[in-house]
DNA sequence: CGCGTTTGACCGGCGC
DNA sequence: GCGCCGGTCAAACGCG
């Protein structure tokens, strides 16, 4: 059968027997063990840098596209309707892969900002923080268009990379965007999300006092900070955005994401869930500025 | 020419 | 107070 989920990228179709990979998928059960758990970046001293101090951040694990989607820099950037530009590169302590700094270049004004790591405890899963929220609508031109095929620039962690890959994330999402433009600008407020066939296997929130242990249930955690949609999940609510998913899943599976995910592999053992994502940045404004 | 990526430097908070 | 570390800035570079 075919649900639809949320994703931090909108809503995605799921067919949870031809496409398991495609699938939205909340583990329910990793909340101790599993590497693809989500992680809390609790650290204090992240919370305690410059100018974002401490304020709600949205943590995303999703598996990462592994073939497609490569960067240079050996990570992979999922690819969302947003237009990213990536302002800086950290190494992290701890991680043997880098973090990447991104801002949302849709508009001057926007403060969203991510950071996509790959979880060193699972390489193949994609760690996604988001931080702040855009405060404008889904991008509407392909201003992440420009520069994004980058095929050979000096990487110093991922001489493997592939030159014709390197170059998906925003693309990509540039495709997708002009694809569904006329009917996101004009359907979509800000706080949507636009549509992404990854995976995300959990999502957490973190607010100021984020003292909430991780060693309740998960479910609960969330239900606590935000609500997902998916508990009350109205038909309707999914009917209405099933205009949206379908193209643009289309759209993002059709460019190759169905190819291979070694991430997906280990993906079967856990819950498949609507994702609550719809209401990711929406939810975030209300706390977060 | 415009835009995005890369990368080193800088800044600021936290722990010791 | 010092050092470590994460986050951001900005110049250089590349591509369409």
């Amino acid at each position: 059968m075919a649900v639809a989920a949320a994703s931090p990228w909108g809503m995605i179709n799921v067919d949870t027997t031809n496409s398991p990979r495609n699938c939205l998928l909340v583990d329910n059960n990793n909340n101790t063990s599993s590497p693809s758990q989500i992680q809390i970046s609790s650290s204090p001293r992240n919370l305690g840098i410059k100018r974002r101090k401490s304020h709600a951040k949205k943590v995303v694990c999703i598996p990462a596209p592994a073939a497609m989607n490569s960067r240079s820099s050996g990570e992979v950037v999922p690819s969302d309707l947003w237009a990213w530009r990536k302002y800086g590169q950290k190494p992290i302590k701890g991680s043997p892969y880098p973090r990447g700094y991104y801002r949302c270049s849709s508009s001057k004004g926007c403060s969203a900002r991510k950071q996509v790591e790959r979880s060193r405890t699972d390489p193949n899963m994609l760690v996604i923080t988001y931080t702040s929220e855009h405060n404008h609508p889904w991008p509407t031109q392909r201003n992440a268009l420009a520069g994004s095929t980058r095929s050979s620039s000096s990487s110093s962690s991922n001489p493997s990379s592939k030159p014709s890959t390197a170059t998906a994330t925003t693309s990509a999402s540039s495709r997708v965007s002009q694809n569904k433009d006329e009917s996101n600008k004009s359907h979509l407020p800000s706080s949507s999300t636009p549509p992404s066939p990854y995976v995300a296997t959990a999502v957490k929130e973190e607010v100021d006092a984020e003292e909430r242990q991780d060693n309740m249930e998960f479910d609960n955690d969330v239900d606590d900070t935000y609500r997902p949609e998916f508990q009350h999940q109205p038909d309707d609510f999914f009917a209405d955005l099933d205009e949206l998913e379908e193209d643009s899943l289309t759209m993002l599976l059709s460019q190759g994401f169905s190819g291979d995910n070694s991430g997906g592999g280990n993906l079967e053992n856990k819950t498949m869930i609507p994702d609550v994502f719809s209401d990711f940045f929406d939810d975030d404004s209300s706390r977060s500025l």
